[in-house]
DNA sequence: TAAGTTAAACTAAACGGTTGGTAGAAAGGT
DNA sequence: ACCTTTCTACCAACCGTTTAGTTTAACTTA
């Protein structure tokens, strides 16, 4: 449990293949030895450095729920406008999703039992990210320029169309290919996606005769 | 593997509990002596009537889908203007979630999962429930009352933010007696949440000038 | 020389699945 | 009416394998 620098780096690995492994298969899913191997390490380096598979897994939950709230925390401190806020929130948060793939499943089977293994500190951070949606929402109503909207439903709202529109791409597929059922967005790049994403959530929050119609 | 009358109530304890225990701690981290266990029946006689673990486990994913869509289905049929339908849908859905609690973690675990054990069969059911809210919105536009909008889009915010609101329940809750901090909707009553999805959805789509306001 | 790394063998426990057999009701023969 | 066979549902105990985690002894690199 030492801080070299080879050792930063050799941590490191281990990390990246265990958000990869822990993403795929969830925690009783992935095995130990598999996350060694892919990332290049014998087990026992693993063992050496982190500790038990809880330890590498809370290591795993810290990892990838900071770097989304940091991404999402520096892109808005820069704007100002509620409007403008929310968008870039809406914008970012797809984006990171899609940067740091192993966030949605990770994310999605730790509440789905019951976020047994979120430490506090963890959820702490979780929390700011709705903390930060409640602000952007606050300041607009007292603009006058958004309808009174929970932040948390918007939140949930925002945050859980864009990962099941994540999880479902493979179910999708399969619906596509063997019924023959295109469930797919119009110009269905990210891209259009996420402004479209954007466009229903201005639509649900902007107050009448402020905003420019959508389509 | 016979279905005589005992045999019926039998397979049917069999299944609530794994849908419990499934639902409680995914695939991987569910003992079949504990599925056994809590139906109260021996583990040779799970497997006598039921066949293996994966067998299990694709049960429990039909009967979770298939409650959910026929209840959907038939609370939809009785009606005909597409906000009507639109808004019974958003209801209905928030409705089945609670009234089938274990849905809501099995279905994002297999999401997560890739959806690797989602039989073809029953992933057209799924794909029912999209086929319907497209049916819904495009009726909507056609008569003019809605604006153009992605029907997938409209599903996954309504089943993610549904979803994703329950499997936060239990953060919400630890954030709220370790740091104070409520994130309660107002009039936080199961009825005015689901009311309060339903307004902004009906927000994001409706046509402006064609709805009373929200708020 | 210290910290870092490795391969490999090992243990203890857990787990999915199987086996061999039993209770009890129904069916059949006489 | 009395055995006897058959069939379904069920169980306790067991088997073979997998898995997390450890240990040891040797090698490497700063």
């Amino acid at each position: 449990m030492v801080s070299g620098d080879r050792s930063r780096e050799t941590i490191e690995r281990i990390t990246r293949a265990a958000v990869e492994i822990f993403s795929e298969k969830g925690f009783d899913g992935a095995r130990v030895d598999a996350i060694a191997g892919r990332a290049g390490v014998n087990k026992a380096t693993l063992y050496y450095h982190i500790g038990d598979k809880d330890a590498l897994y809370r290591m795993v939950l810290r990892n990838v729920i900071t770097d989304t709230v940091d991404q999402i925390e520096s892109a808005l401190s820069s704007l100002s406008a509620p409007e403008e806020k929310l968008r870039a929130y809406v914008r970012i948060f797809a984006g990171s999703a899609a940067d740091n793939p192993g966030m949605a499943p990770i994310m999605m089977r730790e509440l789905a039992s019951g976020s047994k293994n979120l430490p506090d500190e963890i959820a702490l951070i979780y929390g700011r990210t709705i903390d930060l949606v409640t602000e952007i929402l606050e300041e607009g109503i007292r603009q006058g320029v958004f309808i009174k909207v929970s932040p948390l439903l918007i939140y949930v709202m925002v945050a859980g169309g864009v990962v099941l529109y994540r999880l479902t791409d493979s179910v999708r597929e399969r619906l596509a290919v063997e019924a023959g059922k295109h469930y797919d967005v119009e110009g269905a790049e990210e891209e259009g996606i996420i402004r479209e994403i954007e466009t229903i959530i201005m639509n649900a929050v902007m107050k009448r005769g402020m905003n420019g119609e959508a389509e």
